[in-house]
Order: structure tokens, then sequence, then C-alpha cells
DNA sequence: GTCTATACAAAGATAGAC
DNA sequence: GTCTATCTTTGTATAGAC
């Protein structure tokens, strides 16, 4: 029962975990075969059942995991009464494309589990909340001529966009991983600016 | 050899290809089953080989098809030298638009593609021609201090990207299908208007 | 807890009759 | 061109030894 790790670096459970995530992030859930998963770990093939019962129940842990970081770096500062909505955007756009830079594949890999799962995120993704947020009040205080759903779009839009669009940039040869980095690091400052400047256009 | 189509409304290759599509689209390429497909089509499985060769020869084939219509939206827009810079912005943003709401899966079919196999697009995508457009001359030349980079992220970002999104909002009832089409409608008109002022801002 | 070996099911593809 | 039947491969999961 007690986990060993005599002198290794991570128990197998760990080595499990982060392999799966390593390859079912490259491949989505269905094109992930068990074996590609325990190679990527080191580990042998029937391990994985033994921890985690089956690739579902895997996949399922793997995925929560990402939502919650998805979605727990803007949450809270949405719902912050303390941040005035000027002070919000330039948090969220800050706090969204540093969490992308470290998680770049983030986007795709929720965005591909919807496709195929949709019943599964019925009740588990804090959507209302975003809906019912500090953010949103503010937001109608300030123009309530215009829905919030398009300033929501907006922002994530300016800032999520980039890295869906990532994969095919790279692939087809438009842009190499440091040119991109870099576009991002200058979009931080920029899409403040044009929030601002959209917030105010009439 | 001769097709037959005796009183019946569809060639039996076309009835593959439509059920392909839908199947694909739905599911991704590695949870389709060519089972699946054949039911969709109400054929027999064999046929599918038959018509077709193989499961991926097949999927080649539909997203080639997918990619022509996305892409084919804006490219020849993109390359119009008759059209100012402003008029290129509008109908971009109106074609997008139009054209999603007509196939509203397009663009997570293709990013879904380009996951699970980005060589395929190395060489099969006008990227490379929609940067050395003549949009991009435009762009240079009225902000010759921002990378056009920026410009056309955002100019996609708010198209396309609620149609990204669209999964995820329907799935956890934060929208219905009706409501999201109404809040696109709205957006045909603001996205040149915002994309105008970000033009504009220093 | 970890391994080898293997059972069992699913899925792609084809042969051959009609 | 279309069907039934079947081969083969692949992939998930488990039994049982160590």
């Amino acid at each position: 029962m007690a986990k060993k790790n005599k002198g290794d670096d991570q128990s197998t459970e760990q080595k499990i975990r982060t392999a799966a995530s390593i390859v079912f992030t490259k491949k989505g859930y269905a094109a992930t075969r068990t074996r590609d998963i325990a190679e990527e770990a080191g580990i042998n093939l029937a391990l994985l059942n033994y921890y985690f019962r089956s690739k579902e129940k895997l996949f399922e842990l793997i995925m929560m995991e990402k939502v919650t970081t998805f979605f727990g770096t803007i949450v809270p500062v949405l719902n912050d009464a303390n941040l005035s909505l000027d002070e919000k955007i330039v948090s969220v756009s800050e706090r969204y494309s540093a969490m992308l830079i470290e998680h770049p594949d983030l986007p795709l890999f929720i965005l591909g589990a919807v496709r195929t799962n949709p019943e599964t995120f019925a009740n588990k993704l804090p959507i209302g909340k975003a809906l019912d947020s500090h953010f949103i009040k503010q937001l109608q205080e300030r123009r309530p001529d215009l829905h919030p759903f398009h300033f929501l779009m907006n922002l994530l839009g300016l800032a999520v966009f980039p890295f869906i669009l990532k994969p095919l940039l790279v692939a087809t040869g438009a842009l190499n991983e440091k040119a991109f980095n870099a576009k991002i690091g200058e979009r931080i400052a920029l899409i403040p600016k044009w929030m601002s400047v959209m917030l105010k256009a009439k």
C-alpha cells in the first residue's frame, strides 16, 4: 500500500499522470492508446489500470485538472470587487497570456474534449459564475447599450485566439515558436489598449 | 462502372461523402468508425472501401473540401486590389460570419485535424498567400508601427472565436443556438467598427 | 507494487458470391 | 455495384506469478 519511491524521482502514479497529460494533449482522447501512455511514462501497461482503473477515468482526471487551470486563472479576477473595470481587463489579459504561454495547448485540449463529450461539461463549468460576475455588472454600468457577451468574446478572442491558431501557424511554417512568443509578449500590453478603445467606441 | 442512380436521390459515392463529413465533424477522425459512416449513409460497410480505399483517404478528401471552404472565403478578398482597407475589413467580417453560420464547426474540425496531423498541412495551406497579400500591404501603409500579425489575429479572433467557443457555451447551457446566432448577427456590424477604432488607436 | 502473458472486444479492410 | 462473411490488427483490460 505504502508508496516506495526509493530514491526515485517520481511516484509511478505521478509518472502516469504526467505522461497521460502529454499524450492526451498531443493526440486527443480517441487517438491515444494506453500503450502510448505507458511507454511515455516508462512503466508497464498493466500499471495504468492498476492505478486508474481505465483509460476513460484517467482522461477525466486529467481533463478536470486542465479545466481548473484554465478557468481558475480568471474567475477570481472577474469577481474581485476591489478592481476597476480597466484593472480587470489588464489583469485578465496578463494572466491569460502568462498561463497560456506555460500551457499553450490547454484551449484546444478543452475544446476538443467538449466537442466529443458535451454532456460531461453540462454542470462542471463555471460559465454561469462568469456571467453573473462583478465584471459583468461593471460592463453593464459602463455600456448599458452593448451586451456583455460581446466584451467577453472580444477579450477572450484577443487573448486566447492566437493560441488556438498556433498549431496551424507553426505547422504551416508561417511562424516559429520563438517568433510566436515574441508576438504574444507584445499583445499583453496591446490588448488592454484595444479593449479600452472598443469600450469607448459608440 | 456506370452510375445507376435509378430514381434514387443521390449517388452512393455522394451519400458516403456527406455521411463522412457529418460523422468526422462530430467525432473527429480517431473516434469515428467506418461503421458509423456506413450507417449514417445507409450503405454497406464494404462500399466505403470500394469507393475510397481507406478511412484515411476519405478523411483527407473531406478535410481538403473544408479547408477550401474556410480559406476560400477570405483569400480573394484580401488580395482584391480594388478594395480599400476598410472595405476589406467589412467584407471579411461579413463573409466569415455568413460562412460560419452555415458551417459552424468548420474551425474546430480544421484545428483538430491540424493538432493530430500537423505534417499534412505543411504545404497545403494558403497561409503564405495571406501573409503576402494586398491587405497586408495596406495595413503596413496605414500603421507601419504595428505588425500585421496583430491585426489579422484581431480580425480573425473577433470573427471566428465565438464559433470556436460555441460548443462550450451550448453544452454548458450558457446560450442556446438561437441566442447565439442573434449575437453573431449583431457582431457583423460591430466588428468593422471595433477594427476601425483599433486601427486608429495609438 | 510491478511484471509477463493473454483474454476479449472493436475496428479496418478484403474475398468472393450475387 | 452491392452484399455477406471473414481475416487481421489493434487496443483495453485482467489473471496470476514474482
